[in-house]
Formats: structure tokens, sequence, C-alpha cells
DNA sequence: CTGAAAGCGCTAACAG
DNA sequence: CTGTTAGCGCTTTCAG
């Protein structure tokens, strides 16, 4: 370009305040630069992690973030996927709710549109997915809190129908499993994974005929709820029950009694998410591929140990 | 519309699988039927409960929610709300970072789109906001502490220049005054918001030379901070230091001693912001107002108080 | 009430 | 290397 005509068209812009307009510009060539994300947990606190890292690399490449939450029910996941195709995002990010696959799942395959689904993996033949592994992790926690001498171990399931309940709780037959423990029904309680449900699924299993040692929770959020019980009812952990949790969380360390859990990477989550969309724009029909991004043992006090704060890595 | 017609033209939609471009639409007609959030704090917990209410708010609107993080830096905010601009958002809200009035602030004031500031309110004059009431909260917190009879109570503030670090500060202030209290310099720590900075503020605060026997810490992130450091170091809470903490948060009535806070009513501040944008898109000239959201003290057992929770309204 | 045409702000493919 | 023109998919305006 010659350096006078590239100068007077500067000078223009400045002059007329100019600024582009990606609405034009999308329409034009195609391609928003814009990337949508539904997540049924807008309101769990992982959550944040987990879009700083997605927003973080989007903000690295000059795109936008478009989220919207689902309210973990498949009718508006389905038309929030709808909407973001609609604003012909480059691609989507979805933690599909329990119900998708007949929903949303069905419309995002017969679109075109890049997809990735994370944290609850449901469908590895049609989509390209991301999330931690959930049932080694498990069964570890069931074969340290054998080692410490428990049998009955109970579990306090997530939402049924969430793939993530479903994996959990299989680590948690196979722990029991590989103790030669027997997973009685009765140790089994389910929550809707939050707090609430948690606490009363507590309450049952503590009122019910075989009173368990040693639990584990299936979330975080589970995991408050339980402890809101144990607190509620003097119920001294490790003492009385033994606990662990899947998820950890910032202030796992300072609760009464420092809560052992899984720690997920959800930043490697994250970022992995925007490689496969990246990876999917260029090659669309790759075979779709599940990542599973190791998890970590926290081990605290709250199952029973004691001394300093350790960590070891959980490979599948 | 003629009937016929009409079903003509529903029929080509469904064996077409039309679907609108919400791009050719926003370009042909102006209006994206979007907002975008700026916000310096994704990664903080309460972030997740604004996000959820400006969200849910939106979406029963049909609009779209564009999320960006700042990283809590001038530059970035400022390139983050042109990007917002120049994708024609229908409104903007941001939580401005220190520095944001010669930025970011002064570009959005210069662009006619509606734009509502959060959590720190630096522009009453330029621009409408809404946040929590910061200073009487405090002040309250450092009467109840005088009321438990302590007499060296200690501030660890947040990020200076922050609007929330200088008004929380100021409450400090006007609650040692109005205690009969010297608010001596030695009692005045800052730390940079976040966690880690706290602790290390916590330690000077603990070495120095008037040892504080309460101590209120400005935001959630301090507080963890400070708990850490506590925890580390031995010192008992609220024995050999009694603690309140401005925010509350899901975990704090789980903590070795349950946390006496100060709540924030994030939900309210979303929706607020939200009829703020609105008011203004209908009405562009009218003069900019500023809303204070009540908070609510929680009154646990860190403060020295024993006994069931207890929650009172705090009015400015 | 229907069909045709112009234009939103931009890029891409052309002539000049 | 410059200037012009034809769309991108839609709404709006204007004839028919």
């Amino acid at each position: 370009v010659d350096p006078d005509t590239r100068q007077r068209v500067l000078d223009a812009i400045t002059t007329t305040g100019y600024r582009k307009n990606s609405i034009a510009l999308a329409l034009a060539k195609g391609g928003t630069q814009s990337v949508g994300v539904a997540l049924s947990a807008l309101s769990n606190p992982y959550f944040a992690e987990l879009v700083t890292a997605i927003e973080a690399d989007m903000s690295a490449k000059g795109s936008t973030l478009l989220l919207g939450e689902t309210h973990e029910d498949a009718e508006r996941e389905h038309d929030l996927v709808v909407k973001l195709l609609d604003r012909r995002v480059d691609g989507i990010v979805v933690a599909p709710t329990a119900g998708s696959a007949e929903r949303a799942l069905t419309v995002l395959a017969a679109s075109s549109v890049p997809a990735v689904l994370v944290d609850r993996l449901v469908a590895p033949d049609r989509f390209d997915q991301v999330g931690s592994d959930n049932r080694e992790p498990v069964a570890r926690l069931v074969d340290h809190l054998a080692g410490h001498g428990h049998q009955r171990i109970a579990l306090v399931a997530g939402l049924p129908g969430l793939a993530t309940s479903i994996e959990r709780r299989q680590g948690y037959l196979d722990g029991m499993a590989r103790n030669g423990l027997r997973a009685a029904p009765g140790l089994t309680v389910e929550g809707a994974s939050d707090g609430a449900s948690a606490a009363r699924a507590m309450a049952r299993l503590w009122k019910g005929r075989i009173r368990p040692t040693a639990l584990v929770a299936a979330n975080n959020y589970m995991t408050v709820g339980v402890l809101k019980y144990l607190a509620a009812h003097g119920i001294r952990v490790p003492d009385d029950l033994a606990l662990c949790g899947y998820d950890d969380f910032e202030w796992a360390e300072l609760i009464a009694s420092p809560l052992t859990a899984v720690a997920q990477d959800w930043a490697t989550i994250g970022g992995t998410a925007l490689e496969m969309l990246d990876a999917r724009t260029r090659s669309p029909r790759a075979a779709p591929e599940t990542a599973r991004i190791p998890t970590t043992l926290v081990l605290r006090h709250s199952c029973g140990c004691t001394g300093p704060t350790t960590t070891e890595p959980i490979t599948p």
C-alpha cells in the first residue's frame, strides 16, 4: 500500500472516530470470533475456574465468550444451544445435563458447529469430550478409607442420570469390591447434587439400619450439605464418621476437620476444551476424541489422617 | 396475513430447516439483544452469584451475555470494553478496576451505549451505579467487636485504589472513632485483595509493635488468607484473636470457628444493574443514579459470640 | 396483502 | 495499487 494513501485512511479513521462493526464483519465473512458456553452449574464455585480458563484462552485469541446457564434442565439447555447457534458462534462448549441426548445434543450434532462436551461425558461416539477421571479417584478414596480400617463405608451419590454421578458411583463399587467390602444397598443414598438434598440423604443414612463409620460425598456441594448435617447433630469428624469428598475447594483446609478430597484440574479441562474446538474446526470429519484429565488426591484430616497435608496424583 | 400463505411459509421453514441468523438480524435492525459484562474478579466466588443473577434476567428477556475478565488491569479492561462496543452490545455492566476512569470509563462515556458500574462505584456523576453499602457495615463490625470489649481492633485492608477498599477503610475509621478507640496506623495493614497478600499482611500485623486482639478483614479472599495464617501459627479464633470479615460465603459456618461476616446481596445487585440498563435505554439523558443495596450482618462465633447464628439487616 | 427493491457495514472479487 | 461493485441475510419501504 502506498504510504501516503495509508496515512490518509488512518487520519480519516481518527478524525471520524471510526470503529469497526463486528456485526457487519461477521455477516460479510462468516465467523463471529465467539464461542458459546452452556453450563448446568453456573452457581457452582468450580464454574469460576472453568470459565476463567476458557475466557483467558479466548481473549488471547481475540475471541469472545457467550455464556448461558441451563439450570440442569434439558429443555432450557436446548433453547440455549439453539440461541447460541442462531448467533452463529464458532464453537460451543457444553456440560450436558441429564436428558440432553434427546434434545440439545441432537440439535448440536445436526448443526455443523464444532462442539465439545465438558464434565459430563455422555456421547463419546458423537462429540469431542473432556473431563476429569471420575471412577478411579472415588475407588481410591474408598481404598484410603479401607486402609484406615473402615468397613462400613457409605456413599452420598449425586443426581441420578448425570454421567459424573454414574461414574463416581461405579468407582465406589469398584473400591468396595477390591477391598473385599460389601456395598450394602443401605450404604448408598442419593441426593440431587446440591447441599440441601445431601443433608437429607445424610439424615436417612444416619438413621438407617447400618450406620457407616466412613463416607464419601460425590461432589463439593454434597460435601458441604453433609458437613452441615454433621455439625448440626454434633457428629464429630473423623472420630464418629470419617469423611472424604470428590471436589476440592478453597476453604477445604479451614473447616473444623480439614477435608480430604479429590481435586479436579479445571484450568486444564478448560484449555483442552478450546484446543479440541480448534482441532475440530480444522478437521471437521476427524473421529471424536475423549480426554480424561487426571485428578489429585489431597489428604488432610477428615479421613482420619494426621500430620501435614499430602498430595498424590491419581492416574487411571 | 392470509392463512394459506402463512402455512406455505411455515412449511418452507420446517422443510428447509431454516433458522434465523441473529447476525444478519442485528445488522439490519441494529440492536444485538446482548449485553457485555466486564468483571475484574471472574475468579472470585461471589462472581458466580452475580453472573447467575444477570444471566437469569437476560435469558428471561431472550438476551445473551458476553463475558470478559479484566484481571484487575486498566489496560485489559479498556481493550475488553472496546471489543464489547465493537460487537455492538446493547449495554455494558462493568466492575471498574483501579485506574479505569482514565481508560475504559472514558471510552464508555464517549460511546452512547448504556452502561452501569457494579461493586466499585467510582463515577456517580457519569454513570448509573449499583453496589453494596460498604462503609456502615464495616463500622458495624467494629461496633460489634468493641461491644465484646476489644480496643486494639485491626483492619486488613484491600487493594489500594479500589473504591470498595477505600469505603471499607473509611467505615473502619468511623467505627473506631465512634467507639472512642484510637485507630493507630500500625493497626491497619494493606493487602492486594487476595489471600496470599492478606496472609503476608497478617504476618506483619502479628509481629508488629501493637498486637491487636480483634480484626476485620476487608473481603472474602483476605479473610481466607488471614485464617490460613492463623491456622498455620496456632493462633486461636476467637480466643487469641477475634475475627470478622466483609463478605459471607457458603462455607463460613463450617470453618473451625464459624465466621461472623457481612453478606452482600448479589442477586439484587445483578437484577438492579439490568433494570438500570433498561431504564437508561429508555431515557438516555436522565441523570445518573447510584443505588446502594443493603447488606446483612451474620453473627456466628469468630467474633466471640456464642450460641446460634443470628442475622441482622444493616441499614445505612 | 403480496412481491420487489433498497440498504444495514463490511469483505471479496473485479476492473481501471 | 487504486476505485468500484456485488453480495452476506435480514428488515423496511414502496409499488403492484
